[in-house]
DNA sequence: GCCAACGTTGGC
DNA sequence: GCCAACGTTGGC
């Protein structure tokens, strides 16, 4: 099961679980500039069963994103989001206007979800994939292992504060945004 | 633009 | 429940 990053029992008191994902946007179609600019946004139109399964069962309120550019040359990871809405259904699939229209998806069992997410801080360097899969250290991303093309992914803590320090940030500095 | 690697659909 | 055909993702 992806995402099995989550304390099999009660984490112990006093810690504040957070996890940590990957988001994929294509920069023309949203890039993260977007996100700066209108602060927060909904993440519709993810038409992936796995995904939706991680973003109705798994994405929690303050969880870390890495938000990747992908179809852009090169594809990178660009900036810092957090999750600031659990998941919901997606609207958009019951819109026929919409171009992620679902002529399955009712109110009853709207069928796709979404969460809300919201910029955290841009890197100062941005971490091309190329870079990623250079680095032995995050062999085990999601993002490098081949056939991988899911659109919402899960990211170990070790991996997101590697991909933070590649990008000209840290963990530190991150707490404290 | 190509195409590998998936995921989904629908006939049987 | 199988699987061929088709659609999509996304790096290259």
């Amino acid at each position: 099961m992806l995402g099995e990053q989550q304390y099999k029992e009660s984490p112990p008191l006093g810690i504040v679980m957070v996890n940590y994902w990957l988001m994929k946007s294509e920069p023309h179609v949203y890039p993260f500039e977007q996100l700066i600019a209108d602060g927060s946004t909904h993440w519709d139109g993810v038409r992936n069963y796995q995904a939706r399964n991680m973003m109705r069962d798994d994405m929690k309120k303050d969880d870390y994103v890495l938000f990747y550019h992908s179809n852009f040359k090169p594809p990178h990871i660009v900036g810092i989001a957090r999750v600031c809405k659990e998941g919901y259904p997606d609207h958009t699939a019951q819109d026929s206007s919409s171009k992620y229209f679902d002529p399955k998806a009712t109110p009853e069992n709207p069928r796709w979800m979404m969460v809300d997410i919201e910029a955290v801080v841009e890197l100062p360097n941005i971490v091309p994939l190329e870079d990623v899969r250079n680095n032995p250290s995050c062999e085990n991303m999601l993002l490098v292992r081949k056939g991988q093309r899911l659109s919402v992914q899960p990211v170990e803590e070790v991996d997101f504060n590697e991909v933070l320090r590649m990008g000209g940030f840290s963990r530190s500095q991150l707490d404290e945004v």
